[in-house]
DNA sequence: ACCAAACCGAGGTATATGCAACAAAAACCG
DNA sequence: CGGTTTTTGTTGCATATACCTCGGTTTGGT
């Protein structure tokens, strides 16, 4: 009787039966209205089984139009680097440390830009919870919004947004960066080597070797992971950084370019 | 013994984990980035019990800074949500509305200013879907990752970041904007009199003035809650605009003054 | 009227989560 | 130093959800 209910109330409604699409349409109006719903609330009020629910969240799931989660769905992580969810799960308790002795460097009142990357948003997160009041010039979308509502002004860059990283890159980038004279930067790279960091982008290179000349002091973001490893991309010499946080000190042949390049190693403890 | 070799476990990685306070900071932060979090993966992260996390959860919902749901926990809505009020419903469908027929109105190659509000998100949904390919021009980082992955070239305004608007505003957003020429932007606002548009903060009203300076068409979005209403800060005379996109036609003395200043009214229509 | 395809619902089983109580460790304090 | 409080981990069980398969129903086409 409920199936002739249904129906009678679908014609009246107008075109056609309840259809998929329609149920579609009526999960994403309500997934803008909050951040999270259920199954099992939807099913109730859409008068089908937990299992049709089911398969429309797989479907859009499927298309990228939300996110699942255990027991319902959420609206999804806009932006959030797809590539870079899989490397973040890979190194995260080292990156943690790595970004926790950044943000310790940074004194209160201080000028800082900010690289884009997800060692730079680990940072930026541990400046977040450490809750230094200082001024933060950066190209990334994440290391802003973790950054935002607290004590910390923000300088959004400008620039071509390159969705996959989250972050803004180009000649505009470069020439707002080359207006501000900082007391550090913070920035990742793909790789080090002995003849210093390089990255995979071009545009992201550029970007770096910019907040490199603006900084006064100059720290490098990298995990031990990456020694020795070579991007498409030339970002500077070695000689022109000031500080290598790092998880583990280098060896061998980079230990002894760093030393010769008066770089200091700054290895971050698990304390 | 699986006690004592956790035990041992923990000891040795040990000093670095966290305490309750700092779980509870880090789970705030991790919610600014992502809109839902689960229980067991940030178990895993902080290196924790399930049910330790399950009573950080617990405290934040009673504190209400977070919103529960089975398996984890969301950001906390804005207001509360009768889920079957069909009144919200109805007008989440007006934006809706408003943002496909705005979005239809771009053409394919074309350049487009975007203003920062959730009527011009909706619209940035709406085109995205459409995939025409085209530049937007923003200052809003949900417009910038909502297009960003698609056939839409973004440039990102510069700007000091706006964390409740997740917006940039300020003289670099001004100066920036003034540097291009477009053929239409779309900028909405808290209400419109017969005076013109108006916005609640100074920042964006000077935002949306420069965007119509710079655009051969422009479009105001907005819904008909807003008629009447006059926010702090005027925007523009109703001269200045060209279209308003709407959901229903205004009436009385605003009509009259909206004919009387040459500005087409766009009813969008529920498809 | 028939068939094919898609859609939906029901059942069973495996897994994940929630909950409550207890035990152990750590922190706190005099 | 010892005792108390707080925090955390573990256990067992109830519940909720996920996943799979099957069969019925509707839809759409010939």
């Amino acid at each position: 009787m409920s199936k002739t209910e249904k129906r009678v109330k679908t014609l009246k409604k107008g075109c056609g039966r309840l259809k998929k699409g329609d149920r579609r349409r009526q999960i994403l109006l309500e997934l803008k209205l909050r951040p999270h719903v259920r199954i099992s609330e939807l099913a109730k009020r859409f008068h089908v089984s937990n299992e049709t629910l089911r398969r429309d969240f797989d479907a859009l799931s499927r298309d990228g139009l939300i996110s699942r989660a255990h027991g319902g769905a959420s609206a999804p992580m806009q932006g959030y680097y797809p590539s870079l969810d899989e490397r973040t799960n890979a190194r995260i308790e080292q990156r943690e440390q790595i970004g926790v002795r950044a943000a310790s460097l940074v004194q209160d009142g201080e000028t800082v830009m900010i690289d884009s990357g997800s060692t730079t948003i680990e940072m930026a997160r541990a400046l977040a919870y450490q809750g230094t009041p200082c001024t933060v010039i950066t190209n990334s979308i994440p290391v802003a919004m973790t950054l935002g509502n607290d004590e910390v002004q923000i300088l959004l860059c400008p620039g071509e947004y390159l969705a996959p990283e989250s972050a803004a890159i180009g000649t505009d980038t470069l020439e707002f960066l080359s207006r501000f004279n900082v007391d550090r930067c913070m920035i990742g790279s793909s790789g080090i080597s002995d003849e210093g960091p390089s990255e995979t982008v071009r545009g992201f290179a550029a970007v770096k070797r910019v907040m490199l000349r603006r900084a006064t002091t100059r720290h490098l973001l990298i995990d031990s992971d990456k020694f020795g490893r070579k991007g498409l991309a030339h970002v500077a010499a070695l000689s022109e950084l000031d500080t290598i946080i790092t998880d583990a000190s280098p060896t061998g042949d980079l230990l002894t370019k760093v030393k010769t390049a008066g770089v200091e190693i700054d290895v971050a403890e698990p304390s």
